[in-house]
DNA sequence: CGCCACTTACTAGTAAATTAATAGATGCAT
DNA sequence: ATGCATCTATTAATTTACTAGTAAGTGGCG
């Protein structure tokens, strides 16, 4: 028997709607599907079948607006990336989110800005975390 | 049509292979099964199976030894962190790690001791990289 | 009202992932 | 050498993901 899936991360191509989601704010199949780039090519009704799973898995909402659907985002882009590097720092960083920065930091994924840039993050989250 | 895959990155249960096997070193097929969960209960040839998978994919090797052969990992631990989170980057934090980074500091998931091991870790890369 | 363009709902087909059964091969103990 | 336990290889079945076609419904405009 396997196991019932979650729901609880996106697929491939879940996430690539809820990114134009997120991007759109409320938007019709029409509207997504506009968004997409040209060599996508992707039929009406497949769009709308990816849109309709993603309500039926709670990741958006819709209303009906006339004659067609508006959809919107319930799961929010700054919620799923909290919930994906919780999942990746689980299944690959034995649940240690620091080894997982400094795999990043050590792999010249950064640029010297980028560095800088978290150097004064630490220092503000090292500073005001008196709670 | 369909993409074709690339297998650049591991499904759900390679990674639970890979784990054991990055864990283990070389190993048999009875190694890895004897090293999951009691309550796992897959079956030997299912295991046979993945591993067989891994090595097509190219991600592990296999030599004989007597009648079964022994698996072992092509594709480093190192390597797959990087290349995964190189991936996360791009699709959920417009390839920007410090974006990432931000995102768990802001979050809460990194201890105290954990912050001031970040700051140690970004100072020396600071400090050293001349080139 | 009645047509028509457009929308949603349903259905289906293909591919990949996962699991395991069956069959065939082989090393080792006696 | 022979049999048995154990291994690998092949095949199949199930589930999920993805894509799209068909059918059915609806709103708006003449």
């Amino acid at each position: 028997m396997r196991k019932r899936k979650t729901h609880e991360l996106l697929t491939e191509v879940e996430l690539e709607f809820m990114t134009l989601l997120w991007e759109l704010g409320d938007a019709s199949v029409r509207d997504v599907l506009s968004k997409m780039d040209e060599d996508r090519n992707l039929a009406y009704t497949s769009a709308a079948t990816i849109l309709r799973i993603l309500e039926q898995k709670g990741f958006v909402s819709s209303k009906k607006d006339g004659k067609s659907l508006i959809y919107s985002a319930i799961l929010s882009k700054n919620e799923y990336q909290s919930r994906l590097l919780k999942d990746v720092s689980a299944k690959l960083f034995d649940n240690t989110p620091a080894a997982l920065v400094a795999t990043l930091v050590n792999d010249d994924h950064l640029t010297q800005d980028a560095l800088e840039e978290l150097r004064v993050l630490l220092g503000r989250k090292l500073g005001d975390d008196s709670g």
